[in-house]
DNA sequence: AAAAAAC
């Protein structure tokens, strides 16, 4: 079955709305914006509740239109004040109104914003997403590329439409992050984009909005998808390198679309694929995945990229290193995608090592470069400390460490600790060795069954086991508020990775520490250390100068030449050891350079 | 060497 076309033609909604979807007489598209309407004559009945209960039992609730309701709406009907608004949704008279009583015969699409209120009570502050935004306040920003579109200042700057304005109110965003200020207007007007800017800076939302938008504004006109059964056509893509993380974009980009008619579907390994298959049958305009799932659809023929308008890899520079590369390749060059210039690329990352700059070139046309200072290093609101601890002092130190969190009263529900290690051995062992010395652990890795991780990670999110023992494969994206203290049990190899495992706290603005067991095991991350915390304003230990000095003796360790001394990365594009030879027209060589937070 | 990612 067409995937975002099947949409169209759901049967119209029965008395109780419990639509039966018809899989007969599907002959005209329906463009996301026209979707989920309610039929022009239902004429407002009592407020639906909008935070309340799940609106019916179908949660996957789209179409339910018959193609003559549809054609009397009309296209372009829904567009507030006549031509000027981009994107779909009503204007005052509200067809995204929550009190207009059309969805009562909508086929019921579940209020993805209900859950907030399911999991936010046991932290009872309610700051919602509580950005601090002063903490963003001199956050250096450097933008470079040919012609840069300027930034904004406000969402109500950006023409996003009526519908996704209101999810921006929903999701209680009262102003857009420094990474969204750039790179919203950047992608709406269809440039592909590399972007450094650390997770919990708002990054999901800033390559969402656009791709909804765009999907919004253009599908009504575009071309369509061959009528092949059973093969979905996404329009957009967005892969990440972990199915939590892939779990957690696909939760919000369901907030960011609500109500706008764009269907969001995910797919990741270790869950049945059965389910991911129905769900993409019946209708998908973004869809977001982890790499293997997303390969074994398309060679299942479940899944045809040539639709594809939009490609966001989130976490990108792991997306292309050693491990990933092959696989996002034969994604993005080796299967039916649009090559770039014809799709438009995103993506987004906390880090971005030069030598995966030059791979990510391949994927990208005419690209506009993008740094946002970290949030934390910069600002300071991550405490980070190092501690030189041997190997077989590392669990006590540990438990010294959470029994004086609780003896100040930190390891409360609501201050969770992190402790990343570097084997799924390590984990199993230390939250074995935790929990039986009373400490409240769980963990996390790649050998745990989905279900397992899933739990580990609820429980963790919860308070109900407040400390989490996690390999790397938590380390990025993952947003878990109340991430209090992360501890670096064992210190990985890859600065880089350090920041990921970090930015798990002081998220959105908050504080949080940071603490490393350092030994003689870590000596080559000695040098990058010791500069990373220099360059966020950190104390550094006297002994791990010696130790940086020493083991950096006679060269860098910074990798690649390395980003050492930038907030956030550099476009390696400037680097002339790495575009000569040319073909490197994109960077005129100085200008368009765009510093500071206002201009 | 380890971790992640499909069945």
């Amino acid at each position: 079955m067409p995937t975002s076309w099947s949409d169209s033609i759901e049967k119209a909604p029965t008395g109780d709305g419990i639509g039966a979807t018809s899989r007969a007489s599907r002959s005209s598209y329906v463009p996301p914006h026209l979707r989920n309407r309610p039929p022009t004559s239902d004429p407002p009945s009592a407020p639906v509740s909008y935070a309340g209960t799940t609106l019916g039992n179908d949660p996957h609730g789209h179409g339910g239109l018959s193609v003559g309701e549809i054609h009397s709406v009309g296209p372009r009907k829904d567009r507030s004040g006549g031509g000027g608004s981009r994107g779909g949704g009503g204007g005052g008279s509200g067809w995204n109104n929550r009190s207009g009583g059309w969805d009562r015969g909508r086929e019921r699409e579940a209020n993805p914003f209900q859950d907030d209120a399911d999991t936010e009570p046991p932290f009872g502050e309610q700051e919602n997403t509580g950005i601090n935004f002063d903490a963003y306040d001199d956050i250096p920003v450097e933008t470079s590329g040919k012609n840069v579109p300027p930034p904004v200042n406000t969402f109500a700057e950006i023409d996003l439409g009526e519908a996704l304005n209101l999810n921006i109110k929903r999701c209680k965003y009262v102003k857009p992050t420094p990474v969204q200020r750039y790179a919203i207007p950047i992608s709406l007007t269809g440039r592909d984009l590399m972007a450094c800017a650390q997770t919990g800076s708002g990054k999901t939302a800033a390559f969402c909005f656009p791709i909804i938008s765009g999907i919004m504004t253009s599908s009504q006109s575009g071309p369509r998808p061959p009528r092949m059964p059973r093969m979905a056509f996404p329009s957009a893509l967005i892969l990440s390198p972990t199915r939590e993380l892939s779990m957690q974009i696909h939760e919000e980009a369901k907030k960011f679309a609500y109500q706008t008619g764009v269907k969001v579907v995910v797919a990741y390994g270790g869950a049945p694929i059965n389910l991911q298959l129905r769900e993409l049958e019946r209708g998908v305009d973004i869809l977001v995945a982890t790499p293997g799932r997303l390969v074994d659809l398309l060679e299942r023929a479940r899944v045809s990229l040539q639709m594809i308008r939009y490609l966001a890899l989130d976490e990108a520079d792991r997306m292309l290193d050693m491990g990933f590369e092959p696989q996002i390749r034969r994604i993005v060059q080796q299967m039916d995608m649009p090559p770039p210039g014809v799709r438009q690329t995103l993506l987004f990352s906390a880090t971005f090592p030069k030598e995966i700059q030059r791979l990510a070139a391949d994927f990208l046309s005419n690209y506009v470069f993008l740094a946002v200072g970290r949030v934390g290093s910069s600002t300071d609101l991550i405490v980070q400390r190092v501690e030189y601890v041997l190997e077989t002092d590392k669990r006590s130190h540990l438990m010294d460490l959470l029994h004086a969190q609780i003896a100040n009263g930190v390891q409360a529900k609501q201050a969770l600790t992190l402790v990343f290690v570097e084997t799924k051995k390590g984990a199993d062992s230390l939250e074995h060795w935790l929990c039986i010395n009373g400490f409240p652990a769980t963990s996390i890795h790649g050998d745990r069954t989905q279900q397992e991780r899933e739990y580990a990670l609820r429980s963790f999110k919860s308070g109900k086991t407040p400390i989490l023992v996690a390999t790397d494969v938590a380390a990025r994206g993952l947003d878990i508020p109340h991430v209090a203290h992360v501890v670096n049990f064992d210190l990985p190899n890859d600065i880089d990775d350090y920041v990921h495992r970090i930015g798990r706290t002081g998220r959105a603005g908050k504080s949080g520490l940071a603490t490393a067991f350092f030994n003689e095991n870590n000596s080559s991350l000695a040098r990058p250390l010791a500069d990373l915390m220099q360059e966020s304003n950190q104390e550094v230990p006297a002994w791990l100068s010696r130790f940086a000095a020493r083991s950096s003796f006679g060269r860098s360790s910074r990798r690649g030449g390395g980003s050492g001394g930038r907030f956030g990365g550099r476009d390696f594009r400037k680097d002339n050891s790495f575009n000569r030879g040319g073909g490197m027209d994109f960077y005129g060589g100085g200008n368009n350079v765009n510093s500071g937070y206002n201009c």
